[in-house]
DNA sequence: ATTATATATCGCAATATTACGATAATAATA
DNA sequence: TATTATTATCGTAATATTGCGATATATAAT
C-alpha cells in the first residue's frame, strides 16, 4: 500500500497533476518567481534569497528542470537558469484549460 | 529534518503551493473533473468511476474540501458535492496571475 | 597545477502522502 | 425500530518528500 496508482488515470490527468506537483511547494514557487524577475539569469544567490540549504535548492531546481519549466546553461562560472518559454506556455494552457472547463451547474 | 519550512515563504507563495498541492494527484484532478461534468451533483458513483477504494476517495474529497474547492450538502440519502464557484474563481485567478506574470527575458 | 567558487550528488533522518480494510456514523426506508 | 445504503474515520503499511551535512564535480582565476 501507499503506491500511487498513476496508471489508472488518463494521460491528461497525470500531466496536470505533474505540473501541479512542481508548484506544490512554496520554495519552488518562490524559485520560479525569482528567476522570472531577474533581468539576466545569473541566479547563484538563490540560496540567500530563498533561505534553504544549497543542497535543498539544488534538489528543488532539479524537480523544476525535470518538468522542463526551466533550462540551465553555464555562462562563465555561474549556471544560468531560465524559464523555458515553450514549456511554460504549454503547461499554462493545459492548466488554464482545466480551470476554464469546469462547469458550475448545481447547488 | 524533513519538516517543510512553510514559515519562511510569503503568504502568496504558500497559497499557490496549497492550491497546486490539491491538484498534484491525478485522482483529485479526475474527481474535480467528474464532479464538474455532472448535470446534477449526486456523485456516489465516484468510487466506480475513479477506481480507488471508498476510503481513499473520501480522503481525497476531504483534501479538496479543506481548500474550499468543493462543498458538500446532503440531498436526501446521498451527499451532494459541488464545485464552489467563488473559491474556484479566486484560485483560478491567483494561479493564472502567477503563470501570466512570469517574464521571459534571458537565454 | 593549485586554489577558490558554484553546483550536483550521496546518505540519512524526519515527516507527509497514498492506499486500503475494518468499523463507525448518518440518513432514508421498510 | 430494524435494515439498508452511503459517507467518514481509524489504524496501519508502503512509499514519497523535504531538508541538510558531507562530499564530489566543474569551471575560473591565480
Amino acid at each position: 500500500m501507499g503506491v500511487s496508482k498513476t496508471h489508472i488515470f488518463s494521460e491528461k490527468h497525470n500531466q496536470i497533476a505533474s505540473i501541479a506537483k512542481v508548484m506544490s511547494h512554496p520554495a519552488r514557487v518562490a524559485i520560479l518567481e525569482y528567476i522570472s524577475r531577474q533581468d539576466g539569469c545569473i541566479c547563484n544567490d538563490l540560496v540567500d534569497e530563498i533561505g534553504l540549504a544549497q543542497a535543498t535548492i539544488s534538489q528543488h531546481l532539479n524537480e523544476i528542470k525535470k518538468l522542463g519549466l526551466i533550462k540551465g546553461t553555464f555562462e562563465g562560472k555561474n549556471l544560468c537558469y531560465c524559464i523555458d518559454q515553450n514549456t511554460w506556455d504549454t503547461l499554462q494552457n493545459l492548466f488554464g484549460e482545466f480551470f476554464q472547463n469546469v462547469k458550475f451547474n448545481c447547488c
